[in-house]
DNA sequence: TACTTTTATGAGTGATTACTCACTTCAATG
DNA sequence: CATTGAAGTGAGTAATCACTCATAAAAGTA
């Protein structure tokens, strides 16, 4: 990984974020990144490809982020650090989750299959904590999360913060 | 409202819903539509002012299907609509929100202060319910319903269809 | 130093884009 | 019938697109 290999993802990955994926221009991203278009396509091949570079790491940033909660043991700690996890992104990872959100609509990835561990450690969960119907919480709770990183994304932190304690409140954490 | 130009509408909103804004192209558009792509812009004068149209009619049929939650009266009625609108959409809405959802990412349309009245009467329906903070419970049940007809749009009305009855059953409708 | 491999450049390619415009067809009116 | 304004066409335009390729600079190895 040469420096001007970075440069093309750090670059790509914010313009694919902010503008979009079809949007952008492969000269765009050389421009930004301060590198000839064709080193691009040396790299990468094709735009689909460093597409594909960038979905990689994105993969990696999310299964390092959800590590902690796979692995607790107590379900109740499970609930609070699912809630809690999503007000306490940096600016590093913000690109990441926005470019998720960009995708899932513009070109229809699901990224379904890979939350699925995440939702079953929620199963889980609800279930040690003795609710009636421990599947069907966790799927609800995940669309509560997933709709408030959405805000959070679109419309600022601090537009979604208040909820973060009246969810731990509801669920009595 | 000419025979054409209603066929270009439709055809632009098959195409923007489906494949999103920017990659479908005017002639495409014309193409489906069975029309000559200089009719686009006499109509419309720019690409930019088709979607505009659209998202007009987009924007009257969402009032439309909302109006009888605004005028409900009886407050568990209003949720009890609320919650059972999103499963009961047909065919020719789907397109429509289908749109909405799109352009929400890549365009970045927020479509938040339309739907600012809707929360509203979620938020006195709590109240009058007796609910301790009916303001935040109006705003997760927003964020759960959005979610879940996103849930609708990417994978089918019958993945989410079993969440109708959690949810009923959870605010005890 | 001499040779090889990798990294990097930027002008050039055909295809596609949103949009224009001179022109034709059509329907309505007096 | 004659006139007029709107509806409709389709070839044409400059700009931009993803991508190629001949060539040069740099780095590694002996």
């Amino acid at each position: 990984m040469t420096i001007k290999q970075e440069k093309i993802l750090n670059a790509a990955l914010e313009l694919f974020a902010n503008d979009g994926y079809n949007v952008v221009s492969t000269s765009k991203i050389a421009n930004r990144a301060g590198v000839s278009e064709g080193l691009i396509f040396r790299h990468f091949e094709s735009k689909q490809g460093l597409l594909d570079a960038i979905l990689k790491l994105a993969f990696d940033k999310a299964a390092e982020l959800y590590a902690p909660i796979i692995l607790e043991e107590n379900p109740k700690e499970v609930l609070v650090k699912a809630i809690t996890l999503l007000f306490e992104g940096d600016a590093e990872e913000y690109h990441f989750w926005k470019l998720q959100f960009k995708l899932k609509w513009e070109l229809e990835i699901s990224g379904r299959a890979k939350t699925q561990p995440f939702v079953d450690k929620l199963t889980w969960a609800f279930g040690e904590l003795g609710y009636v119907n421990p599947q069907k919480e966790a799927e609800l709770l995940q669309h509560i999360l997933e709709s408030i990183l959405g805000g959070i994304i679109k419309d600022g932190l601090d537009t979604q913060l208040h909820l973060r304690d009246f969810l731990l409140n509801k669920y009595q954490l």
